[in-house]
DNA sequence: GACTCACTGGTC
DNA sequence: ACCAGTGAGTCC
């Protein structure tokens, strides 16, 4: 008896070979279990995707057999392998790629027997492990939380949980997860964050409420074994709980009866490299699949889901989402008040305003914190010399190199390079060479100068840190930081929207967005939305601590630095108003043809010259035309990216939109052939590759 | 995408 | 003679 397995492998998108390659077996396996195969003169893991009796036909080609077969593990789920084979062809990837992608990486090293092994020992320690049991809830439900809670039961969702800084979102996911583990006994839930750094306290949260043993974490900041161990609990079912990042969207759960993404507008959530999948877009579609509720939760939802969440109104039926509204901040802490400094009445080149130094200073004369932020690292964006022109631009890229002042050196923030900062100019000699603009780094040290003189309530020095990705590059770093703020060992916290996100800084009652103003007119039609979650989530940093703002007798306050008072985005933050600015940017959406009401997808080409990335993009433009679905999607001309060179690679874009998604689904397909084909033409020459980004989420 | 292999140019 | 680095071709 022969028999012919079709297996995913790892093979990308733009090669020759099909989705899945074939293999001759003398026994049937279940379609999902993991196995290796020969795959030139290597072997590799593969994930079994269909299984044909093979005895009637001629054997077209001698298939290899497959090499071995890990049945010690249970095969993945059908709903898993939808969940992939979607995934792969809504992104225009492979199946194999997505497959693989989606297992964790040490499983491609192990043998069936290291594999068994390690399964044993696993099963023998969770029968030592008493099952620990679930503490209950000490806190009260506010009103909202409780009606939300309700409105959840009751309906299928997909939910959009609306809630303000504070207003207690994470005790919704909690007490929906504690129900819902309650009721079924088998059931599995899933937790996403937007990021690595916001998994140890949600994951101390969890295990404090369900006990450690019914949670694990999945994110790339674990190592390869911790990874693996992670997942075997969630693909057999013994952990209830996984939290994670994106990348968790593809956890084998067999039992997934709920998923949760937290900070749904989160940009981390799309993934910016190999396959770009969305996971909260992913999450829903599982969500349909596996008949898991899902709950998307944030202060400043994404335009797409708020669109999603709107109520019926007239003829329109409304969106496919359920709306739950927390707007009240939990406790008596009022949200901040939000202040606008114009920046136009100040002298010109002022970087800190008079007013905002006066605040800030008040704060420490009464031993409370301030927190400023500026999105830009380093000690300045350009050095340059006044005599010649020379700037710090990177040999390698359209950029210009950071100044590093701390350790004296010029990095690119796009390729890396290195190198020590020039004692004089390179071009000219001349020793006079300055920094342009600011980063962390020189607000830190600038700072630090104006409060040089200025004493603590008792009278010791005004201590001011930095936190951004270079002061926490180390392992531990940004724990030990976090912890010396909340020690009140600071007085004055300078940081890049890292300090922004999540962290729960109580003590802290003065927030100051130093200079916003890039992305109000930014190209990017996304820019403003990003721009009024980064400050709607900043001023929720501030006067969390209720009790202690009102013993201090102070009033938190967001202070914004602003040639543009005007603006409407910020009229809309000084009330908290995010329905009042959804609905501005989406009238404007929805005037301009934009998402959400249209669909996107990019065509990026790199090369050696940006003629030749051109030429790839105008021949791909050229060979679409007579593609199905190509009369109702609208195809831009090619341009350079706005790096347009990185790493000596030169990129060129080309967008296409369409008001039907399932057109340019149809056009996409179908063009991917065509693509390959292209570059074995002269247009194809000098193309080092070339992707599709679906649903982008920068242009 | 990961790998191998054949080929290049550099060095001892 | 030996290698690191690079480009082209293969993978059921």
């Amino acid at each position: 008896m022969n028999w012919q397995i079709d297996v995913a492998v790892q093979t990308p998108a733009h090669s020759a070979l099909g989705d899945v390659l074939s293999y001759a077996s003398g026994a049937p396996v279940t379609p999902g279990t993991l196995l290796r195969v020969p795959l030139g003169r290597r072997e590799v893991l593969g994930v079994a995707w269909s299984v044909r009796q093979d005895d009637a036909g001629p054997a077209a080609m001698a298939l290899k057999p497959i090499a071995a077969v890990l049945d010690a593990l249970a095969p993945l789920g059908d709903a898993w392998r939808d969940l992939v084979a979607f995934a792969a062809r809504y992104y225009q990837r492979s199946l194999g790629e997505i497959a693989l992608a989606a297992l964790p990486p040490q499983l491609r090293d192990l043998s069936a027997v290291q594999l068994a092994r390690r399964l044993k020992r696993k099963s023998a320690e969770a029968a030592a492990s008493a099952a620990s049991g679930m503490a209950p809830s000490h806190v009260t439900l506010s009103a909202e939380q409780a009606e939300s809670l309700a409105r959840f039961e009751a309906e299928a969702g997909p939910f959009l949980l609306f809630g303000s800084t504070g207003s207690g979102k994470t005790e919704v996911y909690l007490r929906a997860v504690a129900a819902l583990l309650a009721r079924e006994p088998q059931a599995q839930a899933l937790v996403m964050v937007p990021e690595i750094n916001l998994t140890p306290q949600l994951e101390a949260r969890f295990k404090e409420r369900f006990g450690p043993d019914a949670v694990v974490s999945l994110h790339s900041g674990m190592t390869n074994p911790q990874r693996l161990a992670s997942w075997l609990a969630a693909h057999s079912g013994a952990a209830r709980i996984v939290l994670g990042t994106r990348m968790a969207v593809f956890t084998s759960m067999p039992m997934l009866r709920l998923i949760v993404v937290d900070e749904e507008h989160d940009p981390s959530y799309k993934q910016q490299e190999g396959a770009r999948y969305s996971a909260r877009d992913l999450a829903i579609w599982r969500g349909r699949r596996e008949n898991a509720k899902v709950i998307l939760g944030s202060a400043t939802p994404s335009l797409e889901s708020w669109h999603q969440s709107r109520p019926a109104a007239g003829a329109d039926p409304g969106g496919r989402y359920v709306r739950l509204a927390m707007p009240s901040r939990i406790g008596t802490g009022a949200l901040p008040k939000v202040r606008l400094v114009d920046m136009n009445l100040q002298p010109p080149k002022t970087v800190l305003s008079a007013v905002l130094l006066d605040a800030i200073g008040q704060r420490i004369a009464r031993g409370e914190q301030s927190m400023v932020f500026l999105n830009r690292r380093g000690y300045a964006p350009v050095l340059a010399c006044g005599d010649c022109g020379w700037r710090s631009e990177c040999p390698h890229c359209s950029a210009f190199r950071v100044f590093h002042k701390i350790d004296r050196t010029l990095r690119c923030h796009h390729c890396g390079f290195t190198e020590r900062v020039p004692r004089a100019c390179p071009e000219c000699g001349n020793l006079d060479i300055a920094p342009v603009g600011r980063g962390t780094e020189r607000l830190e040290e600038h700072l630090g100068e104006l409060f040089a003189a200025v004493r603590r309530p008792d009278g010791s020095a005004v201590r001011i840190a930095r936190i951004d990705a270079d002061s926490t590059r180390k392992q531990g770093a940004l724990e030990s930081q976090l912890a010396a703020v909340h020690s009140g060992e600071v007085d004055v916290l300078v940081g890049t929207q890292m300090i922004a996100k999540g962290h729960d800084f109580r003590r802290i009652t003065l927030v100051a967005a130093i200079n916003p103003d890039g992305a109000l007119f930014s190209s990017d039609f996304r820019a403003p939305e990003r721009l009024f979650s980064l400050l709607m989530q900043s001023a929720g940093r501030a006067g969390r601590d209720a009790a202690y703002v009102s013993a201090q007798g102070a009033t938190a306050e967001m202070w914004i630095q602003t040639h543009h008072p005007q603006h409407p985005l910020f009229a809309a933050l000084k009330q908290h108003d995010y329905p009042a600015f959804a609905q501005g940017e989406l009238e404007e959406r929805a005037a301009a043809g934009m998402p959400p009401f249209a669909y996107r997808a990019l065509l990026r080409a790199d090369a050696r010259t940006q003629e030749a990335a051109q030429a790839f993009l105008g021949a791909a433009n050229a060979a679409a035309d007579d593609l199905p679905g190509a009369d109702q999607v609208t195809r831009y001309p090619a341009v350079p990216l706005a790096i347009q060179r990185v790493a000596n690679v030169e990129r060129a874009q080309m967008l296409l939109e369409s008001p039907s998604r399932a057109a340019l689904q149809r056009l996409l397909s179908g063009w991917q052939p065509v693509l390959h084909e292209l570059r074995r033409t002269p247009e194809g020459k000098g193309v080092i590759r070339w992707l599709v980004d679906v649903d982008p989420h920068s242009i």
